[in-house]
DNA sequence: ATGGGGGCCTGCCGGC
DNA sequence: TGCCGGCAGGCCCCCA
C-alpha cells in the first residue's frame, strides 16, 4: 500500500519523465476520484510545463509553469504507469487502455503517464502554487518523519498525555506525516512496544527511541524502492509497487523473527485496522 | 480538543 | 466451478 516510501519511489520514477517537460495533452476520464476534480482540470494542465516534483507526506506535488500545482494522492490502489519512452534499455510502447485509467498525461516528449486507481481512494487537485501551504489536505499535516522538525523533543511533547494507543497515534498524520499501517507495525516491532500501549504511558526513552527507528524503517524502504525502481524500469512502466519483506506485517501465525523468540506473530484490530505484533517481544 | 467508528470503493481470496 | 461474504486500508467526517 502506498505509504511514504512507495510515494517517494513513485515521485523519483516520475522525475525523468515529467520534470522540465510540457504536458501536451491531459485527458480526464471521470469527474473525480475521492473528491471531484477541480473545474477544467484537463484544460488547465494541457500546455503547462512541469517544474519540480515534490513530495509531502503521501502527496506528490507537481509545480507547473502556470503558477499552479498539481496534487496527486495514490490512495490505496493508485498506480502510475509510464509508457512511450526509453526506460533503462527497454522502450515501453503505449499499452491498451485499462479499466480504471482515470487521468492520462501525454507529454510533448511522447511519454505518457497514466493514473490508474481501481478503488478510487486517490485524489488529484490543482490550485495556485502560492496557496499550497494552506491547502486543506496539506495545512494540518504533521512534520515529515525524515525532516529536521521531527525529533525526539517534538514527539515527546506531541505524545505526552495522549490516551490513544501508540499504534493510532503514529497513524495520525497530524502527529507525523507519511506512516501507514505497514510501517507503523514494523516500527513498533523494532521498538519492542506493544501496539495497544497508550501513547501517554510510554517512557520518555521509549518515545525518543521511536524517532530513529521510524527514520530507519522509512529510509530502508525507500532504498528498497530505489532498487526495485530500477528493476521495474526494465520490467514494465509501473512505478512504486515492489515486493518488500516485512518483519511482522501480514505475518499472523508465523514465527517471530527475533532470534531466540519462540512466539508467533499475533494480530489485533485497532480502529478497524489490523495490528501485527509479537506478544513476547513487544511490551 | 480528543478518541473512536463509519464510509468510501473494487479486487481478491477463502469457504461452501 | 461459481458465488458470496469478508477483508484490505488512507483519510475525511461525524459523533460522543
Amino acid at each position: 500500500m502506498p505509504e511514504l516510501p512507495e510515494v517517494e519511489t513513485v515521485r523519483r520514477g516520475l522525475v525523468p519523465v515529467m520534470e522540465g517537460q510540457i504536458i501536451a495533452l491531459a485527458t480526464v476520464n471521470r469527474d473525480g476520484l475521492r473528491w471531484p476534480f477541480p473545474p477544467r482540470m484537463a484544460d488547465r494542465l494541457t500546455g503547462a510545463r512541469v517544474g519540480g516534483l515534490r513530495r509531502q507526506s503521501k502527496y506528490i506535488l507537481a509545480d507547473l509553469s502556470t503558477a499552479e500545482t498539481l496534487l496527486i494522492h495514490l490512495g490505496m490502489s493508485g498506480r502510475m504507469l509510464i509508457s512511450g519512452q526509453m526506460l533503462g534499455d527497454f522502450h515501453h510502447d503505449h499499452p491498451a487502455p485499462q479499466k480504471h485509467d482515470h487521468v492520462v498525461l501525454t507529454m510533448a516528449s511522447g511519454a505518457r503517464i497514466t493514473f490508474n486507481d481501481a478503488r478510487r481512494f486517490g485524489a488529484m487537485d490543482l490550485f495556485a502554487t502560492a496557496t499550497a501551504d494552506s491547502h486543506p489536505l496539506l495545512a494540518a499535516l504533521g512534520p515529515e518523519p525524515l525532516g529536521n522538525a521531527f525529533d525526539e523533543r517534538y514527539l515527546i511533547d506531541r505524545l505526552r498525555g495522549r490516551n490513544t494507543p501508540i499504534k493510532s497515534a503514529l497513524l495520525d498524520q497530524h502527529v507525523v506525516a507519511g506512516l501507514g499501517n505497514i510501517y507503523v507495525c514494523e516500527t513498533l516491532y523494532r521498538a519492542r512496544i506493544a501496539p495497544q500501549t497508550k501513547a501517554g504511558d510510554l517512557t520518555v526513552a521509549q518515545v525518543a527511541g521511536l524517532v530513529p527507528i521510524i527514520r530507519d524503517v522509512l529510509a530502508e524502504a525507500i532504498e528498497a524502492g530505489g532498487s526495485s525502481l530500477r528493476d521495474f524500469r526494465q520490467a514494465d512502466g509501473e512505478l512504486g509497487y515492489f515486493q518488500h519483506s516485512f518483519q511482522v506485517y501480514d505475518r499472523e501465525g508465523q514465527p517471530c523473527l527475533t532470534p531466540g523468540c519462540a512466539a508467533t506473530v499475533g494480530r489485533i484490530v485497532q480502529s478497524g485496522r489490523s495490528s501485527f505484533y509479537c506478544p513476547i517481544c513487544q511490551r
